[in-house]
DNA sequence: ACAATAAGCTCTGAGCAAGAGCAAAAGAAG
DNA sequence: CTTCTTTTGCTCTTGCTCAGAGCTTATTGT
């Protein structure tokens, strides 16, 4: 309905036990107007108010601005290669219930009648509580909603059919996702500029400007991993050369130390993170040499994209608690001079692999919101 | 005052002599509410109503909204390394007065005297119509509204100073300011993601998505000249290796040509060009390889950032005169496949070098119009 | 001249928002 | 314990905006 009662619900949705008074500053309006937008939104089910917390300042003593128990839940789904999870989550970012389960690498239908059993099992224990739905897919996802996941072999997916039953529904790429839940409740909150990049299969990420991330033109944007900062010899199954993010993978590992292409990269890697956090050669220098062409990248991107906050998510995160030095010290070489000063820190990420499904509910409460109130 | 009104104000401002039925269509109201905010808009000398534009079709003829000849005006600035420009513009984008003139490189309190001559002219033609003031400038903006200019020697200037008396100031780099004027009113107004790069003394750009230029932490972004698409035993005076800048400007083609670097590098590579022209070689090669280095780098941006247009300017657009074949090879040569279907179209930019004023003006008026309505 | 069509005008009622004034609940001071 | 101060919450009034219905105006087509 009314604008404000959006922002209020947005402002309890960013940090749910905010004070009634905090957030009717916070909105800019008098305690009049909160009086009735508290109101109103509590009989609609949405808000309720908890017991004061003791602030031992003088005066009147507030209440705390709470998710309904009964309100509505937002569906979100992610679904990677190897696996699924359906997660009910309520205003204010807390996960009511949860399912999940492996595919392993099988074909779209079979995925999609997986998770269409999970959400049907949560739909009969929320019924029409659950109001939207925000799904994480590992590929590029177009506006129309359709999904192209090269490495599962899933193309020109409808995505819609997860769930034809919410009127709202959201989709985006994972690691785009995951930027957009580290700029909201993870490491990043307070960057206004975030840069989240997630080695997993390839690399991907994305640019978070004020909560809002950088989407492209097709729902592509943030294949960072396709930019040319690597050898120009080498040619990526993309069909690009020099491809940054083949240089900084568990295949990279594998050709720098002359071993045969492994089929579960990721966990390929751990074992030569693990090899060279013994101070095993080759490996160690491998994993110094690939630290160094991602540090070099991430460089390239500051300069270009003017972050101030670089979070690491996936094998990027392992990296750098295994050779930080390298990484940083490629990262400084690579920066322009007027972000030498004070360089962008990099980080790991704060939620790890829930990175996308968090995303996903973020996205899909963002999308919700403003039809509620 | 309302959303509403600022909503037409923008419609108008876009596209002014928009006819008002189009405009209340656009803006979802009926009739009545267009009336109504039409006659209000017209007594605060905001708007006119024109006469109609004879349609041919039948019923009762509409008006077309303009420009109020007596409204405000917002001041447009651009100082290069070499001139300044001062206008006056009016809503829709209209110049209606200019100053300009030569400083040939000289310290920022000479340069600050002759743009605050000129306002002072300006000001006493128009007085309090002139409500806000929009400044390009070829260095990085931040967030305070201070620059640094490398290039020039200005360092750490409070651009606040240029013009004490209007209350809202904006100000931003000259290729970011160029590409939310092509996004607006140059080549690139039907991109949902365009990537706007400008060579002149470097090169500079930006992404601007829906009309919104994505600014960067300290209005640094776009400065994709700094990443590291180029030779990495090329070190750049930024501090950075590889950076694909140097390696598509005049002092690029200088070094291929075995010439001594050029003082002004913008009218070498024109003249350059105007040899490769008439195919003499070296020159030839040398603009060819240029080209492949430029094509190749938009790819990795196109690849990354996922826009769906790409506008060339300043040496960029006489490239892409000049060698088209080579810079759309490199280009298709560097995309990933997913792009490769329909390649997102490089094209000239339609402002030229009136794209920064252009681009101050509008970020200028889009501060501004809030506050009017 | 009359019908058809598109657009503008006026009036009314609903809903939202801002502000003043008052009431309530705590700590501080005597 | 009483009274004052401070902060917050509640209620009521007032003004503004906006949507919709019904009517008027201006033009084209027959």
């Amino acid at each position: 309905m009314t604008t404000r009662s959006t922002e209020l619900l947005r402002v309890v949705h960013r940090s749910p036990g905010v004070t009634r008074a905090d957030a009717a500053r916070l909105l800019g309006v008098g305690t009049g107007a909160a009086t009735e937008l508290v109101t109103k939104l509590s009989r609609a089910e949405l808000l309720i108010q908890g017991p004061a917390a003791p602030s031992g300042a003088r005066g009147r003593p507030t209440t705390v601005l709470l998710p309904h128990p009964d309100g509505p839940l937002v569906l979100a789904v992610a679904i990677t290669h190897e696996t699924w999870r359906v997660e009910a989550v309520q205003l204010g970012g807390t996960c009511a219930a949860e399912v999940e389960g492996r595919h392993a690498g099988a074909a779209w239908p079979q995925v999609r009648s997986a998770v269409r059993g999970a959400i049907g099992e949560l739909r009969r224990q929320y019924g029409p509580r659950l109001r939207a739905t925000g799904v994480s897919v590992p590929g590029t996802v177009s506006r129309d909603l359709r999904l192209d996941a090269v490495g599962a072999g899933w193309h020109d997916v409808d995505l819609t059919t997860l769930c034809p039953d919410t009127d709202v529904f959201v989709a985006g790429n994972d690691a785009t996702l995951a930027a957009t839940a580290e700029s909201r409740r993870g490491a990043a909150t307070d960057a206004s500029v975030a840069l989240h990049l997630r080695i997993e299969s390839g690399l991907g990420g994305a640019v978070v400007e004020d909560g809002r991330p950088v989407i492209g033109a097709r729902g592509a944007a943030g294949e960072f991993g396709h930019m040319p900062f690597g050898d120009p010899a080498v040619r990526c199954p993309c069909g690009a050369r020099g491809c940054w993010g083949i240089a900084v993978d568990g295949q990279a590992l594998a050709r720098l130390l002359d071993e045969p292409a492994p089929l579960d990269s990721f966990s390929y890697a751990r074992r030569v993170l693990a090899s060279a956090a013994r101070s095993a050669e080759p490996e160690l220098s491998a994993v110094r040499t690939v630290a160094a062409t991602l540090g070099r990248g991430i460089a390239g991107l500051v300069n270009g994209l003017d972050a101030d906050l670089v979070t690491l998510g996936g094998l990027g995160a392992d990296l750098l608690a295994a050779v930080p030095a390298e990484i940083g010290a490629a990262y400084r070489d690579g920066l322009m001079s007027i972000h030498r000063e004070s360089p962008p820190p990099i980080v790991p990420a704060a939620l790890g692999d829930h990175g996308p499904i968090a995303g996903a509910a973020e996205e899909a409460w963002s999308a919700l919101l403003p039809r509620l109130a």
